[in-house]
DNA sequence: CGCTTCGTTGGAAGCGGTTCCATATCGGGG
DNA sequence: CCCCGATATGGAACCGCTTCCAACGAAGCG
């Protein structure tokens, strides 16, 4: 494999002249360029990335820290990252963060000198005191879903979301609604699923309806945890009318305990979701559409922005806006029997245990 | 940022011994190792991955290079080298591919001295040239999901999978069976659909089937242009009782294309897909089970093992077994009306609209 | 015609590690 | 008491690039 230094004396130059040529530096007459251009082709010349990285104090890599790759949110927003990249000379590094030490790993990994050039961290809100470790960094680093104060971030609004979400449901007459969400005490500090609860609860609020705490379950974020939340929140005396779930990997979950309990939705059971992933739309599930892919995609520009001018990044959220999809799966709230029965034929509500 | 000199300088000892208490090399006697490792924590010293990279020429990363990160089989098998490489030493350097010209320029950094040690190729089918030049380098790589011969590589028999579905579906009865697939000139050297397709026509040979060329569609790999395709395939004088689709994905597009017709599935048409992607459990479709997170899992242990032993990496081929998941979606070919009022067969579908 | 000035150019120094070689130290055997 | 091998240790050389500085020649100017 041919060095520089090869290629200087191929070209009969010095290494400074093909430095200057491989950076499209300054001054290099053009017939010095040509015979070097010449040599790097001959001898198929790649400049060393450690080599370049050592000397320059750059990596020219980004680093993508992000849990859950099995999330179809999460990947999305890789996607979105991987997008704003390919046009670029960075490289795309993907830290994978699958156990909270890891988590913690990859945060100290972040600050590292010349393994990155600047970070994004997806879906991994560090606390108040890694936040300010990070923003010690010199590192750039822009959060993606998740409230920081002390760092560039770009977030949609979860309160606003679960308000959304819950005026929606009030609007069509829903009275009872539940919500299936994340596991509070969530390992990597999650937030998202209990301000989505937060603008639900405050909604409910505002329509003066009385807090009941059977209406609110928490599990696992996965399907099957949610077929079974929705089970026990269905098996009360008098059961929520709506679900609202978390996220739409969930919502579906709750679409197959209906399913499977013989209940109709929305005729019996309205269910919305949240992020509009692509398997929503195949499901025809309501849903609040987030762009996954664009925050990824927002964030990885912002971060080239600044590597490039130089300019260190404003402790600035960037708000994504947050839609309402109104699908197939809400309606107004159970209709009687009477009205059931004329529309189509009966099958009994099977009570779930 | 402390360097190892200032770790050498802090405990009073050589850089040469530094360098020995990091890489937990033989010799150096516990009061030093102490009085290094203590110094490390005081000054909160990292090394510096890309002087380490330079010096030992090697970059402890992995290059995984695939296209077409919006599928799901795909980041599925993404997902399996990411928990392969959690444990190890490795980093993972995402190259993603979204054009041709990409696909070349990625190909061509493989070889490249240090930037991965090692690469994984995913769905990304190698021309016999191209073959030959990965081949040549030192740098060991695993081919995902492409039939190589001079590479180790990671794959399911295409050409048996297809032959799977072919004959479930003669098995139930039926003798018209449509197939959707990618486009044969595939940009990126596909051959899995065509070899799914060969599998169907030679299970079609076997059971004296005559061809029709009407039975088979091809079209860009999405959801969307299955549809169309299923239109057009349904449109003839006597459509096909079944329609293979070379992927889940597709044949998502094939139940959309009979539910917004009005065909009921499967009593009047049978779908079979190819993968068993999450989505296709959700729909109850019959499909061929491919083990993709397995495939990653394994490729990136097979390149382990080649960097950790030494060893160069055999051209053999790690064959994963493929198996026909049986859903809802399949059943015997169009039954009288009679018949199917007395039966009232299941729906494919969650129950929404 | 001598002296700047400026565009080119070569190459040493340095980036921060690893590794090898030389050196120092120590205990034990003869 | 000396010699020897084993163990521990320091640090120069090197990995391949960028960058800065010195040097050189040609052109411009008074």
């Amino acid at each position: 494999m041919a060095t520089i230094k090869d290629v200087a004396e191929y070209a009969g130059v010095g290494i400074g002249t093909v430095s200057r040529v491989l950076n499209g530096a300054a001054s290099v007459s053009d017939g010095t360029r040509r015979k070097v251009v010449a040599a790097i082709r001959a001898l198929e010349y790649r400049p060393s990335p450690a080599a370049r990285a050592l000397s320059r104090r750059r990596a020219s890599t980004i680093a993508v820290t992000a849990p859950f790759l099995t999330r179809p949110s999460v990947v999305e927003r890789v996607r979105g990252v991987v997008d704003a990249l390919s046009g670029s000379e960075y490289d795309l590094w993907l830290a994978a963060v699958e156990t909270p030490e890891q988590r913690l790993r990859r945060l100290a990994e972040v600050g590292q000198r010349d393994r990155a050039d600047g970070a994004l961290l997806i879906s991994l809100a560090p606390t108040p005191q890694e936040e300010a470790d990070l923003a010690a960094l010199e590192t750039p680093v822009v959060v993606v879903d998740s409230k920081v104060s002390l760092l560039a971030s770009v977030i949609t609004d979860d309160v606003a979301g679960g308000r959304m979400a819950a005026e929606y449901l009030l609007e069509l007459g829903h009275r009872r609604i539940a919500y299936i969400g994340d596991e509070f005490d969530a390992r990597f500090h999650f937030t998202s699923s209990a301000d989505r609860l937060t603008g639900l609860r405050a909604a409910l609020a505002d329509a003066d309806i009385e807090y009941d705490d059977r209406m609110f379950a928490h599990g696992p974020h996965d399907r099957a945890t949610a077929t079974l939340l929705t089970q026990s929140l269905l098996a009360v005396r008098n059961p929520p009318t709506a679900i609202f779930a978390s996220s739409d990997t969930q919502a579906i979950g709750v679409l197959e305990a209906a399913r499977a309990a013989g209940i109709r939705v929305p005729d019996e059971l309205s269910v919305i979701g949240f992020d509009d992933i692509e398997t929503a739309e195949l499901f025809g599930l309501t849903t609040v559409h987030q762009p996954l892919f664009e925050s990824g995609r927002v964030a990885a520009e912002l971060l080239l922005d600044s590597l490039g001018s130089q300019r260190p990044l404003d402790a600035d959220a960037t708000r994504l806006p947050l839609t309402l999809v109104p699908r197939r799966t809400t309606g107004p709230p159970r209709r009687t029997t009477a009205q059931r029965r004329s529309v189509s034929g009966t099958r009994p509500r099977a009570s779930a245990s």
